[in-house]
DNA sequence: TTGCTCCTCACGTCACGTGAGGTGGC
DNA sequence: TTGCTCCTCACGTCACGTGAGGTGGC
């Protein structure tokens, strides 16, 4: 019945969170009234903050210490978002690519215990494969 | 003499810039002791704005009329650069991949004019090079 | 009952825009 | 000379954090 923890889970009440935050209970409030974060609720009413929500609330504590408003806060994120959309896609479009050209290489990279190829002499025949002796 | 203007050619009086944006003098002057926007300046000391810096003016003023403080508008506009790097890095693989891929098919396609290869008979060698008639 | 929670309201602080005031060069 | 530019200083406004005050449920 008692599953493992997961960053999830609502599990800290707003008194914990603002401890683990170092943020005012009303601040929290503040942050759910305009959307930044919103924590579950118990049926009383009261909020229950996840593990996830913590990580968030400190990443606006961050940008808000160096000054930043709690809109551009908002834009910040969103577009923080959008960066780590985008090079996931970037990994996985290199990965393809290198997948791609690896399987595509003419000869596959003829295997170095080859001898190197020399230019013949007139006449000479350079030969690559014998069958039996 | 008369080269054809440039985005980029710093042309505008702090009175034409602020006209061109709807900031007021002083607040351009503010951006740029912020070090926002950072306009040319002729021998007398007088500030010159180019298109570019028009054009970057103008998204702040856009930001900032959103509720975003001038440390968000920084960072926001970081940001944007780094999704435009990334999207230009994404759209170039893209083609990459999309290139490797056509000319990849069938196997490592082989350049046409070249006989297919046959295993030779035994005994028999295969000639990928003769020198001379 | 105690200590939490909920909410709203209000105040202090800070950032920012904008105006004033005094200066100097085209 | 006129109208621009430069600068610094100061004030008004707004956003935000935080405290108070009154309430209710575990």
């Amino acid at each position: 019945m008692s599953g493992s923890p997961t960053p999830e889970a609502a599990v800290y009440v707003i008194s914990v969170a603002a401890e683990l935050t170092g943020l005012h209970p009303q601040t929290l409030r503040t942050y759910e009234r305009l959307g930044l974060v919103t924590p579950g609720r118990t049926g009383g009413g009261g909020r229950r903050y996840s593990y996830r929500d913590i990580e968030l609330l400190r990443e606006i504590a961050t940008l808000t210490s160096h000054g930043i408003g709690l809109e551009g806060v908002r834009r910040i994120l969103d577009l923080e978002h959008r960066i780590d959309a985008l090079t996931r896609r970037n990994a996985e479009l290199q990965a393809e690519l290198d997948a791609a050209r690896s399987s595509m290489r003419p000869p596959p990279a003829l295997p170095s215990r080859l001898p190197a190829l020399r230019e013949p002499a007139p006449g000479q025949s350079i030969v690559v494969w014998r069958r039996g002796r």
